[in-house]
DNA sequence: GGTGAAACAGTCGCTGA
DNA sequence: TCAGCGACTGTTTCACC
């Protein structure tokens, strides 16, 4: 069965989710501004059933937070780019860690590939990426960087709950 | 709550924004689960002036929308990646535009670099992401694709409003 | 933009399946 | 054990200063 200890906010194992849950999380993620009792209605269960549902889904982890998703331009950042760090040996050093201290930076994941690192950056304008890109370059053993400037977002949303029959089909051995 | 809504959905000017503006935007990007009377308290203003200014926000699209974030790995997708698509000419065609209707597919930009379009994807394994580039493979017009995936995320949050004074003056201060 | 009050939704304990 | 019901509590929201 379940272990009841879960005192700790995060867990990062797959969670044993029933249909009910995944439609609930999908709800969510396309929109958190809902009542229970609206919740409720879509997923077929009572406004007290989803509250219990989402605190259990909270306090598992399998929702990380609920946020506000900001426009960039109207915040002043128009600009959004990828960057690609190639470091000496491997990338995570606590100095490239301090990157991650600026606004700007969104996102930032170790990768397998022909880069250390892939960096999310969203900002003012070039002059901003150049000073980023200097502060990249001045951290020990990074070799090079790459940017890509995103032109056009045709698409930008948060993780997808799929809520199709068979779902997880094949790998969790859990409970 | 309520979601408001709107009659144009999308508006991308940069907006007027004043101090209390961008603490509350700073403070629902970090944590929307919050009530307006400790939004007032934050920011130092009465609950309904914050509600009344959270409305515009929301209404103005500065606030694109409030969204539960997933935590990938519990919802059975724990392979994050990015993948690089070389199109001719320019990347974005009908075609093209449906591989946004996968779930897999979380964000797609068009970018100038040696790339034609950038992909941030989240799966439940490799054999997902084979059958995405089969997919993707297909379109006509794709020359080839590059991807890189992800070993660890250090850091993944949403778009930051940066409330120091006299934004946006100077790109960053030293460090 | 602040204040107070009405309307509403979130929350808790209980009952029944 | 878990979902539904109903009462209490807190928040949202409105009219007015």
């Amino acid at each position: 069965m379940e272990n009841t200890e879960d005192i700790r906010p995060k867990r990062r194992e797959p969670a044993a989710l029933d249909a009910f849950d995944r439609k609930i999380l999908a709800a969510l993620a396309a929109d958190a501004d809902q009542s229970y009792a609206a919740l409720g209605e879509k997923v077929g269960l009572s406004p007290p059933a989803v509250h219990e549902r989402v605190r259990r889904l909270k306090r598992s982890g399998v929702i990380r937070d609920v946020v506000a998703r900001l426009d960039g331009t109207s915040v002043g950042k128009p600009l959004t780019a990828f960057m690609h760090v190639e470091a000496a040996g491997w990338g995570k050093s606590e100095r490239l860690m301090q990157i991650a201290r600026f606004p700007e930076v969104e996102e930032m994941h170790s990768v397998a590939g022909d880069a250390s690192m892939i960096l999310k950056v969203r900002m003012e304008n070039p002059q901003a990426l150049e000073f980023l890109l200097g502060q990249i370059h001045a951290v020990p053993g990074v070799h090079g960087t790459k940017s890509y400037i995103a032109l056009s977002t045709y698409l930008d949303r948060p993780v997808q709950a799929d809520v199709t029959v068979g779902w997880p089909a094949v790998p969790f051995s859990s409970e």
